[in-house]
DNA sequence: CTGAAAGCGCTTACAG
DNA sequence: CTGAAAGCGCTTACAG
């Protein structure tokens, strides 16, 4: 097999690569009739321009990226909300899914991009000092760091906990549960939120009624279901950290007999599409997941342009009241 | 900001940029410790070679591309099950959504990838003779293509079609109905099947009870509600494409007051996670898509080794029985 | 075991 | 308005 090259193109059109590489891109001033002639020509030969040929000279690639672990649930979520951001802003998007920090930072230093937007607890701070050196224009969904240039959107899982937790307090329940998520930022935050209001109202969480769900829907199903073979007293109300581990926590709850939210309330966190449709429909906490992949991909357009320096969107959340939560007697 | 190159790891090292090459890459053959002090070195300086200046000059990428228009939903899953397989076999994985099958087509011969898997209704006949010609091996998953660089994986839609109404058959209910997808590949196939076992018993589909759905919960849905409003004997039972618009024919159907499937039973297809957790439980054709996505890449690994050249997987359905269907009196 | 040199396919000042 | 030439950062025969 034999690619084409830009000097076909130019033999072909009897030119040199010069002409062809300046009609091609639009670059440069000349005769509209040769740019005509030349765009032809390279179209009817099919012609596609290499790569690491183009990008190894120019300065930019046209091109951003979104690194990630992984693109299940929640992640491709928030990565498929970037991508008409991405494209409106005249980029070509590129995932990248890699399960080190060491390979991220390889790739996002090896020219491939103009910009990135990171979501990836395996990226540590040796990495975010090499980055930082790099002035690569990079938007965070997961840590918070504001310098020239590289931009944070976060939300504010912090302030979330303490919503849940005074949410729960209003219709009366004081004796609570939370299923706490993973140990990154948004699971440990979320879960300080929720702990620290508890306290301030002098109703602190015991160490029974804190379950380690993960964020996940079978590690709730099977904690939840472990505690209540114990028949310590059902609590009045749950906070899942999650609606997935929300979902988790209602089907051990029914499965042992007890109705949600006759018998106890579950709040959710998230509101994921599912959690209208559950039985019984989730009260949960929007945490405007569509929207935090479009503002990141439109702080880190807005990087590129150079027209500001780093910032941070603090993305709040809201309570959407359901059926699953109810006020106590 | 000044990009550290090859150069400047040489000159540290005191050798020439042959030997970095080569120490770096593994390739060729020199003392040890000359090899282990320049690693050192470049690791020190944090050099990161450039991907564009490497490529374009070697012959391989190290990469698999995956090209879609979406991540979303039952893309998302299929692109996530490639992943594990595709690091397994000692490829980089890079996802490209792109809106047309020309950039798609622009990207896949620009020499970023080595192969690919494509799952884009935009790729024409007229991009497919150009992949052709370059060689480059790939595998459709919403295809048939069998040459010596291309393969396909494929889900034997048709069968399912027929599957789902010998199911329903069986069950004994004679009054069906359809909500069918996409004009795509599945959704034509799907449908075909179902309406071909229907001809041959005798009971050919009604116009009234072929409602489209796209695939999409909340379409079928809105085409449920409007079918439910004109008043016409409700069908035995329902075969909806995909387990989403089985979901929006189920909340179509209680909120006007049925039951599922006491009034009517509902057969889904795909068997995404959420089936197995509604209520109830959705009876449904298991379509493998875990499978599908891992068998593509397994399969395009195949490819790139050489050592066999292009096949047709056909990936066949299998009846989930659940709570959403029940047996005629 | 190491290095000088050619060259991958482009872009981009610069000269004409 | 067009083209010759330098050069981007690497890899890879090849020579020593």
């Amino acid at each position: 097999m034999k690619r084409i090259t830009i000097k076909d193109v130019a033999r072909e059109a009897g030119v040199s690569i010069t002409t062809v590489s300046h009609a091609l891109s639009g670059q440069g001033v000349m005769k509209q009739e040769t740019r005509d002639r030349v765009v032809e020509i390279a179209k009817k030969m099919q012609y596609m321009p290499d790569w690491n040929g183009r990008n190894l000279k120019a300065s930019e690639t046209g091109t951003l990226g979104v690194f990630t672990a992984s693109i299940k649930g929640y992640y491709g979520i928030l990565v498929d909300a970037m991508y008409e951001e991405c494209h409106a802003n005249g980029y070509e998007m590129e995932i990248f899914i890699t399960d080190s920090g060491d390979s991220l930072l390889q790739i996002l230093l090896s020219r491939r991009v103009d910009g990135a937007v990171i979501l990836h607890s395996g990226f540590q701070e040796r990495h975010e000092k090499v980055l930082q050196d790099s002035e690569l224009p990079t938007v965070f969904l997961d840590r918070e760091i504001q310098t020239k240039y590289v931009s944070s959107v976060l939300f504010d899982s912090y302030q979330t906990g303490r919503m849940a937790a005074e949410y729960l307090f209003s219709l009366g329940h004081r004796r609570l549960m939370t299923i706490r998520g993973e140990n990154t930022y948004d699971g440990i935050e979320r879960h300080r939120g929720f702990e620290d209001y508890l306290k301030e109202q002098g109703y602190p969480l015991e160490a029974d009624y804190l379950l380690n769900g993960y964020f996940d829907r079978w590690k709730a199903y099977g904690e939840m279901k472990q505690f209540l073979e114990r028949k310590l007293p059902l609590p009045d109300a749950i906070f899942a950290a999650n609606d997935d581990s929300a979902f988790g926590c209602i089907k051990a709850l029914v499965e042992a007999g007890y109705n949600v939210p006759a018998d106890v309330s579950v709040l959710g966190c998230d509101d994921i599409e599912l959690s209208q449709w559950y039985v019984p429909a989730l009260t949960t906490i929007c945490t405007h997941m569509t929207d935090q992949g479009a503002t990141a991909m439109k702080e880190l357009a807005g990087l590129m342009r150079g027209n500001c320096s780093g910032k941070l969107h603090m993305i709040k959340g809201r309570i959407i009241e359901r059926a699953s939560c109810r006020r106590a007697e």
